[in-house]
DNA sequence: TACACAACCTGAAGTTACTATAGAGTCAAA
DNA sequence: TTTGACTCTATAGTAACTTCAGGTTGTGTA
């Protein structure tokens, strides 16, 4: 098949589908005579996968350590488990920070009630009063 | 006080300073002499606003938007009120979404409670039988 | 057979919010 | 006067794509 209906079948956009090529993810395909991209049943499945993974917000890198290992059928799987617990870490860690924000927005919010003029809105005068303290280091690529 | 001090002060890099000033977010200062940023209070004042936005995982958009508002301090508070509280149903969005997907990782890691062969692997076969399914449109810049 | 039009090709630039680097100028203290 | 810290501008890199420009190939129809 083309690359349209390689990146119809699999959900993303053909211009995706030139990216994970160029990235590595995806193995170059064969060319017809008029230099068009030409895939078969493992293209597919290996672009599936990625795709999976994507979903589950793993960063190129993690795909490509996955893949990797993926490609050793015969080795011991505990390597896989682990780029799978740390991406489970980073997810949580994510979760945490945002449920955090939550109750810092929510508690400036309430600052503020109803509409009146805006250099008395509780809002402004709390983000202007706030103590910025220096982010701690991040562990993830999850924004 | 110059760029260095400014920047000491509200918790951030000089360059973040002459970024946010390219960005239109931060007002040209005056000049020494020599060419050298002279900041006042009110620069910090705005440096400091800014810098608790982005604590709070404000785009620069929304700080743009919220700054505009903030220069006019007679007109009423609603407008503020709406960036506010859409920018609490981004986070709770994105919260929703980390939280699904955990799920989907924590099911996907049981699937493989010990280190084997890799072609054997519970989470490698999960991860190529999911079903993608396009993703739903995103409201929120929150990664 | 001719032509329109969809699908494909490459390469480069744009997105966000910075960070990092290069190469040069300014300024205060020793 | 020289050292070293600080500043300046301009440019490139980051992640994972999307968009665009400009050109080629393949197909259906008149």
């Amino acid at each position: 098949m083309k690359i349209g209906e390689l990146a119809q079948v699999a959900q993303c956009s053909v211009e995706t589908v030139r990216y994970y090529e160029k990235e590595g993810l995806l193995p170059e395909p064969a060319r017809t005579s008029g230099n068009f991209r030409v895939y078969g049943a493992d293209h597919l499945e290996r672009l599936r996968f990625i795709r999976n993974c994507r979903a589950l917000d793993m960063s190129h890198e993690e795909i490509h350590t996955l893949l990797r290992l993926a490609d050793q059928p015969a080795d011991d799987c505990g390597a896989i488990n682990s780029v799978f617990d740390e991406h489970i870490a980073h997810v949580d860690e994510r979760i945490q920070e945002l449920v955090l924000l939550k109750t810092q927005l929510s508690v400036l919010r309430q600052r503020c009630e109803t509409a009146h003029a805006v250099d008395d809105c509780g809002i402004l005068l709390g983000l202007a009063a706030m103590e910025t303290e220096p982010k701690p280091p991040r562990h993830t690529h999850l924004g």
